[in-house]
DNA sequence: TCAAAAGTGTTACCTCTACACCCATGC
DNA sequence: GCATGGGTGTAGAGGTAACACTTTTGA
C-alpha cells in the first residue's frame, strides 16, 4: 500500500465517514483505532483521487472498512475550520512512537502531508450491523463498534463530526424512510419501535407506532416469528423499496 | 488584485454561493457575468485562504459582492462530481477571448490554476435586497439580480447548485424562521404571504396564515401603514430575534 | 389457567382548514 | 354608501395520542 502523500489525491481535502449500526438496542458507531501508541481513535476517513467523485470516494471507503458494497450513505456536512489540522494529534503520536518512525525522507512526506490543515466531507452510513465484518487497515490496531453514548475521544473535532452526524440523521429519519437500513432483512415490529427509541431517545406509544410505521405502506408482512416465549408470535416484516 | 495562483489558498476546493434576494413578488438570484466575451456566467465565488474558516471564507466572498456584512449564510452542499472542472468552460473562453489574453507565463499558471477539478462547498445566502448594492470585481462585466425561474445558463454545474440551494432552502424555511431576513425592515403580513407564496410556489389562505406566523411569536407588531389606498389600513411587524 | 407480549379498536383531544363575518379606509 | 383589502371568529375535517380490550403463546 502507496502513502497517502505519493497518491494522486486531492491535497487538503478528506472524506470522513460515520458508520452506524445497530444491535441490542443501541445505536453503535464504527471507530478504528491506530496501530500506534497513545490510544488514538479516528473515524474512518480517507482522500479523493483526482478522477473520483466524492460519492464513489465515500462509497471505497466505506466498502473498505465494512466489506460490504451496498451501503446506505449520504453526504451531511463539509467541517472545514481554520484549526482543522493534524499537527498536535501527530506531533504527540511521534513522541509516542519515536522508537518506530523516524523523521526523514519518505516520513517527512508524510508528516508534511497529514500535519496540513485538512477541510472534510461528512457522510453518514446506515448498515446492517449483521452483513458488516470490520477491516482494519495497515494503520489501525484495531476496529470496533462503540455504543454513541459511549464513544472513545477521538482525534480533532471527530466527536463533533458524530454528533452533527446524529442529529442529521434524527432529521432525515422520517422523511426518508432510511431506519430500515439499520435492521435485518427481516424484523418484527417491536424490533423497529426499539430502533425509533434509541435512536431519539425517547419512548413511543406501541399501537400508535405500529399504526404510524403500517401507514407508511412500505412494509411487508411476512409469517410469523415464534421465539418460543410464552406469548403471542409477532409478525415478521420485510422492507420492500 | 493579486491572481488566485498566487494566492495562498487552498488548491482545488472553492466556494460557490446562492444569493436570494426577494422583490416585487419574485425571489431573485445574484448572478455576475463576466467581463469576457461569450455570455459567461457564474454564481459568485472564491476560494478559502490556509488560515481562514470556510464560513470565513463564505463572509468575506458574500461581503464582496453584496457589501454587507451581517448576512444570513449556511452551508448546504459540497459538489465534488470528477468532471467538475472549468477545462471546456476556460477553453472556450480562451478561444473567443484570444485577443486579450495570451497563454505564456503568468497566463499558464492561471490557466493550470483554474482548468484543474475543483470541489465547491456551497452556501446559500438571504438578504434583504435593499440593502444590497451589488459589487462587480475586476472580472465582472456586470451583476445583477435574476428571477430564479428566469436564470441564464451558467457555468459547469451553477444551475444545479442554485437549486440544490432552493429545496433547502424550503425545507429549512419554517424550522429556521429564515424568511424574514428576505425582507426589509418592516413589513405587512401581506409581504410575508406573498414572500411565501413565491418560495413555495403555492397560495396560502390569508386568515390561516396569519394566525400561523403569529402563532411563531417572533413578530412584533408596530404601527399602522396607510398606503392611500381605498381600505384598512395593514400593521406593520418587526422581525424580532 | 395464567402471565406476557402482540394485535386491534375506540374515544378524546388538538390542529389545520374552509367559510363567514366584521372593520377600516378613501372615493 | 360602497368597493376594497385587512383582521378575526368559528365550525368541521383530519390526524394524533391515550386508553381499553382481545388474541396468541408456552409454561
Amino acid at each position: 500500500m502507496r502513502s497517502p502523500s505519493e497518491e494522486n489525491y486531492i491535497q487538503q481535502l478528506s472524506i470522513d465517514c460515520v458508520i452506524f449500526g445497530y444491535h441490542d438496542k443501541q445505536l453503535k458507531v464504527l471507530v478504528p483505532k491506530l496501530v500506534f501508541k497513545g490510544d488514538f481513535c479516528a473515524l474512518p476517513g480517507g482522500f479523493i483521487y483526482q478522477e473520483e467523485d466524492i460519492d464513489i470516494a465515500a462509497h471505497r471507503i466505506l466498502q473498505q472498512r465494512t466489506g460490504i458494497s451496498e451501503i446506505y450513505l449520504e453526504q451531511f456536512f463539509t467541517f472545514g475550520n481554520a484549526t482543522r489540522n493534524s499537527l498536535e494529534f501527530i506531533n504527540r503520536l511521534i513522541d509516542l512512537n519515536s522508537d518506530k518512525l523516524t523523521s526523514e525522507g519518505h516520513h517527512r512526506r508524510e508528516y508534511d502531508w497529514f500535519t496540513r490543515r485538512f477541510v472534510s466531507i461528512g457522510y453518514y452510513a446506515l448498515v446492517d450491523i449483521n452483513k458488516v465484518v470490520p477491516q482494519k487497515t495497515d494503520l489501525d490496531e484495531s476496529i470496533e463498534w462503540y455504543n454513541i453514548n459511549d464513544l472513545p475521544e477521538m482525534i480533532i473535532d471527530h466527536n463533533a463530526i458524530v454528533a452533527k452526524a446524529l442529529e442529521t440523521l434524527r432529521q432525515n429519519l422520517d422523511e426518508k424512510l432510511i431506519a430500515f437500513n439499520l435492521l435485518p432483512e427481516t424484523f418484527t415490529m417491536r424490533e423497529v419501535q426499539e430502533l425509533y427509541e434509541t435512536i431519539f431517545d425517547k419512548p413511543f406509544a406501541r399501537n400508535n407506532f405500529q399504526k404510524m410505521i403500517l401507514d407508511l405502506n412500505v412494509l411487508e408482512r411476512l409469517e410469523k416469528k415464534f421465539t418460543g416465549a410464552a406469548n403471542k408470535a409477532p409478525y415478521l416484516y420485510r422492507f420492500r423499496k
